[in-house]
Formats: C-alpha cells, sequence, structure tokens
DNA sequence: ATGTACGATTGAATCGTTTCAAAGCGTAGT
DNA sequence: ACTACGCTTTGAAACGATTCAATCGTACAT
C-alpha cells in the first residue's frame, strides 16, 4: 500500500541509499540522478514516514508546550511567539492545554517524552519540579514559561509578577483608591500568588490603604463574573473603591458583571484593573487598564533558550531571564 | 543512554516480547512476571519510544487539524472542542496554523501527511480540494471543517454561512437600517463571501434598501480598525446607517475606530452586528449583536466523522453535516 | 598502459517496538 | 506412563529511513 525508499529506489534503478541521500544531501548526487530519483517520487506519490526517520534520528523534530489555559489570549499568544521562532529553526510546537488540571499536565509530559521531544516548555502547575528535573536528566532540555525558577534548576522566561502586581496596586492607589480588592485565584498558582504580594507591598506602602482579597476558582471570565456579582450586591459602605484583577478575563467578567448587572460606574464607583493587556482589553465596554506582558517575546526567548541548552553541552549555560511588566492606562481608572 | 524494552527485559529476565505485553496486553502474562517486569520499568526509568511505536503500527495516534487563524477565539474553540473529544479516543490534536497563507497550509499538510495522521481536519483556505483528494486516497481520512464539502468529495460539519449573513442583515433591516456596509475580506475565502451571499439577499427583499462592500485584506481586529477609520471619515451623507462585520474580530476593531475615533455612537449613528458571537462580544465597550455558531461542537462533530470515515471501510460514510447560525442581539443593533 | 585520486553509488546494519507462529511447561485425564 | 490441552513465554521478522564503510568508474597524470 504505502510507497517506501525502497518502491522509489527500485522505480529509478538506484539504492536506498542514493534516494536518502537525494532528499538529504542532494549535493552528495550526481545531477541527473537526482532528476531521476525525484521523479519517480513524483510519479509513486512517495511521502516521507516521519516516524521512521524520528525512530533513526533517535529525536523528534518538535517540542512541547504545555500551557496553562489555550482559551487565554495570552497564551495563545506565547505559543504563537514560539511557533514562529521555531518554525525558523525547522522544528514543529505541539501545544497542549493542562487546563491547570494536574492529570493533564502529568498526561502531557508523559506523551511529550515518549514522543521524545526536541525539548519542553511548560507553566508548570505546581511547584513540584521532581518530574520536570527526572525528564531533564534523561536528556530532555526544559524552560519554565511564565515562572522563574529557583536559580541552579532550570531556564527560565519571566515576567516579574511581584512588581506587576505592585504596580497595578500602586496606580489604583495614586488614582486616590484605599479599599482595594484583589479578585483571583487559585491563590496556589504562582503567577497569582506573586501579583497580590505585589500589590500587598504597594498597599503597605500607603496609609490608610487596605487590601481584601476576593478568591476565585479559576482565572476565567465566568468566574470574574461570578466575583463581580458578589462585589455588586455589597452595601456602598462594604464596596471596595478599585479592583485588580489577576488577569484580564477576570477582568472582562467583572467588568460585565459591575456595569450590566450592578449598574455601577466605572471607573466612578469603582476602578479596575487587569493583568496582561490582551488585545481585547482596549474593546471592552470600558477599556481598561493592564500590567503588560511581552507574550509573544515570552513564547521566542523561551525557544531561544531551550535551543541554547539543548546545544551547549553542560547545563551550565542555565538562564533565567525576566522581563518587565509595564502599565498600560486606559479608562477603567481615570479620576 | 536510551533505555529500550530489550534493557528491561535483560532486567527483568524475560524476552522483549513479554515486556512489550506487559505493556500493551497486560491480561495476557501471569501476574507475577507483570510486577517483575514493571519494576524492571520503574527501575531503569524506560519510556517508550512513541516513534517506533507509529514505525510499527504504520499510523499516529494523532489528528491534524489546520485552522485559519488561532488568534480568533472562534477556532481556539473549534480547537477545543475537537481536542475533548480525541482525547477521549486516546489521540491528540496536532494544530496547525494557517493563517490564512496558501504557502503554510501546503507546509501543514505535507507535515501532517509525513506524521501520518490518523486523519486530518481542515478549514481549507481555497477551492482546490486536489491535494486533499489525493490525501484521501493515499489513505488519509480528511474532514472539511467550517466549509460545507461538495456532496461525495469529503465529509464536513459547517455552519449554513448564507443563512447567516441572512440573519444577520435581516436583523438590521427590521430595525429600519437600509444603507447596509458588509465589512470583510478577503472575499475570495468561503465564509466571507457565504456571509456576503446571505445578506444581499436579505437586502434584495426590501424595497430601498442597499449594501455595500468594504473590503478588508484579513478578517482580524487592526483591519477592522482601519474600515472602521474609513467609514468615520465619511460625511454623515455618505455614511451607511448599520455595519455588517464578517467576523467578532473586525466588529470589535470597527468598534474602536467609529467611537473612540469617530466620535460615532453605536448603535444611534451606526448599527453594528458581528459575527461568531465569541466571549469577549458580550463585554465590548458597546456590547454588540452577532450570530452564534456551535464553535466546540463543530470540533467534536470533525472528529466524531472523523473516526467514523475512519473505521468505516467504504466512502459511502461521506455525511456533510450543516448546523444552522443564531442570532444573538445586543445592545449595539437596539432602536 | 598503469596507477592514483576522487566523486558517485551501494547495501547491510541500525534505530525500538510490536506481532505471531512456535515452543515450553504443567496439569489433568485415560 | 502417555497424550492433550491451556496458559506463558519466546524470539525472529517486520516497519521504513538513514548512515557509513566499502566499492565502483572515470579522468587524469605519469
Amino acid at each position: 500500500m504505502t510507497v517506501s525508499v525502497r518502491d522509489v529506489a527500485a522505480a529509478a534503478s538506484v539504492s536506498v541509499g542514493t534516494v536518502s541521500n537525494v532528499l538529504n544531501h542532494p549535493d552528495k548526487v550526481a545531477p541527473a540522478t537526482v532528476e531521476r530519483v525525484l521523479s519517480a517520487i513524483e510519479e509513486l506519490g512517495f511521502v516521507r514516514n516521519d516516524a521512521a526517520r524520528q525512530l533513526r534520528a533517535g529525536r523528534s523534530r518538535s517540542i512541547g508546550l504545555v500551557v496553562l489555559d489555550v482559551r487565554n489570549p495570552f497564551f495563545t499568544e506565547v505559543a504563537r511567539g514560539a511557533e514562529e521562532r521555531a518554525a525558523a529553526e525547522g522544528l514543529t510546537v505541539l501545544l497542549g492545554n493542562s487546563g491547570a488540571n494536574s492529570a493533564r499536565e502529568a498526561a502531557y509530559l508523559d506523551l511529550f517524552e515518549e514522543q521524545r521531544v526536541h525539548g519542553l516548555l511548560i507553566t508548570p502547575l505546581n511547584e513540584e519540579l521532581a518530574r520536570l528535573e527526572r525528564l531533564r536528566r534523561r536528556g530532555t532540555p526544559v524552560v519554565l514559561v511564565d515562572r522563574q525558577a529557583p536559580p541552579r534548576s532550570f531556564s527560565s522566561v519571566a515576567v516579574d509578577d511581584v512588581a506587576g502586581g505592585f504596580l497595578a496596586a500602586q496606580h489604583l492607589l495614586e488614582r486616590g483608591r484605599r479599599r482595594i480588592a484583589f479578585v483571583g485565584g487559585p491563590l496556589g498558582i504562582r503567577q497569582v500568588s506573586d501579583r497580590l504580594e505585589g500589590a500587598r507591598r504597594a498597599v503597605a506602602e500607603v496609609a490608610g490603604a487596605a487590601i481584601e482579597v476576593v478568591p476565585t476558582e479559576s482565572p476565567t471570565v465566568l468566574e470574574g463574573r461570578t466575583a463581580g456579582e458578589a462585589l455588586q450586591a455589597r452595601t456602598p459602605a462594604e464596596r471596595p473603591d478599585a479592583v485588580f484583577a489577576a488577569n484580564d478575563l477576570l477582568a472582562m467578567g467583572l467588568l460585565q458583571a459591575l456595569m450590566l448587572r450592578g449598574k455601577l460606574r466605572v471607573p466612578e464607583d469603582m476602578a479596575l484593573i487587569g493583568y496582561d493587556d490582551i488585545d481585547f482589553a482596549a474593546t471592552a465596554i470600558v477599556p481598561f487598564s493592564s500590567i503588560r506582558q511581552p507574550a509573544a517575546l515570552l513564547g521566542q526567548t523561551a525557544v531561544d533558550l531551550l535551543l541554547q541548552e539543548a546545544s551547549g553541552r553542560g547545563m551550565k549555560e542555565l538562564r533565567q531571564v525576566v522581563f518587565r511588566p509595564e502599565l498600560v492606562e486606559r479608562a477603567s481608572t481615570q479620576a
């Protein structure tokens, strides 16, 4: 049924070795022969079997990327960046969505390891990096994405979430807000707790300022809406005068609930700032302020570090890259 | 370096065949032996080599999905649906992003064919299905996604775009609008031209109504903004009183340009309706009406049809599934 | 005519898993 | 004591591309 190099070789009256050379080192083959083999390939409709190539090569030509949530445009953008950079290197990116679920994360790790991926980019779910250490020890380079690795452990690309949280809260405080609600969760996720930590520090610097945590089960639009319903239902006296959402999806949900359901005005009754600065933040019902992260760059850099580690022998090559987040002001936090 | 079944076999003092059976048909192996092999695997840190499995099996255990634009939440949702359904079957989805670019589409087809994917889901760029026919003839089932296939050619899952376009325009007309601008492109893309066709039909039914086409280079937020700038710059006399955007990304861009730049009121000065009903439509600066498509269901169904075709011998199994789109009314088209 | 050198071509060996016909082993029945 | 049968285990063959040491041919110098 399937056409193999052997068939092509027979049709072109050459050996299998020559067919392989035509495919991989055409310069080593006489032009006339190349021609002949190529037309045999065309005629028979031969298609290389990647599994066989990989088996021989020992490694696949793709890299695995495990993200927390594909529906979050931030991660889509990271993936795009990674894909772009990988494509330039002739590599493919396999995208896995853990959905912040340990079991699925583990399943993807198994899958990618069985595939003998060239390397692994991952936004790990928890602090337990033992599994990743093992993977690396067995020869698969690993780069942490959107999470700073402890020095001497892994290469990583991250954005300083504590700084970002600080920026966000500071901005709200500068606008005169004093009762800040932090909406986000689960708090076990590092990105979330770091942002909260940053916000706490900013609040601590201002006398009379307070921060309250409104935990969510996940950082999604739906959960944001739920949190918004709760806030909106409070009496004005109990209500915070500003909300810092742990990401933009939450912010969108909050916005929806506060305005459409609660008839509250943003920013007059409640200021709002999000995190990630996804494209949709600028077009929201009230365009909202956000903390921008260089998502695509994160992806690209991650691939760079991966390739670097894959080529460099020793693991002295480990590098922790940290980008600085940036405040983007919009209507939701105007005076 | 790498641990193979052979090493495991040696460590457990059994043959390679037995190791393989422990992995794939544990019921065929004596419990005590299973135990012994398993602990050898654990001890040596053996990880199956997927390339070798695939080579032997002749097919990979993943299906390829090629979409027009990963940044469009509509496609993200289709992908999620497909992934979900595939996972239930023990299959992986490889996501390829053609970016509406023929060359990249072709590259992904080549890649997936070399990978011997279980099947291919694709939102094809153009009408030229010859490449896909060839693929199928060589044994890879193909299902068209979000595009109705000519009968007797392929299985397909689609949403009736002509009906959707009709719904959208009809809604605007019922709201009293008479000068409608259709913003979208490239018109060579079937989804776009079908939606336009539907809109034209609705307009033709109403005396005194007219439709104008404002072509865009791609259906993105940026292009929407560009189109919006152009519309907003016109004199009120030349301006349409309603815009039908070929998708929600365009609608978001339009909204931004019309309101923030043009100081136009939506819907008073110009009504707006989009297409896809992505999550963000409800939270837009003016929540906008849209035509909803069952994106995740599209993905799930596509996988179903694929598996059906893959199992059923003949190709009599071809089925064209067409879903009906649905109007979702929001503020952007209120009276 | 002989030898040398070099580019082109060959084909067996290899990668790691799965399959399957055959062999092995133990027990029960005669 | 021998056969039969069922359950386990065995190990060689196969999947298809790539590699590399060995061979082949040819052109050129001597």
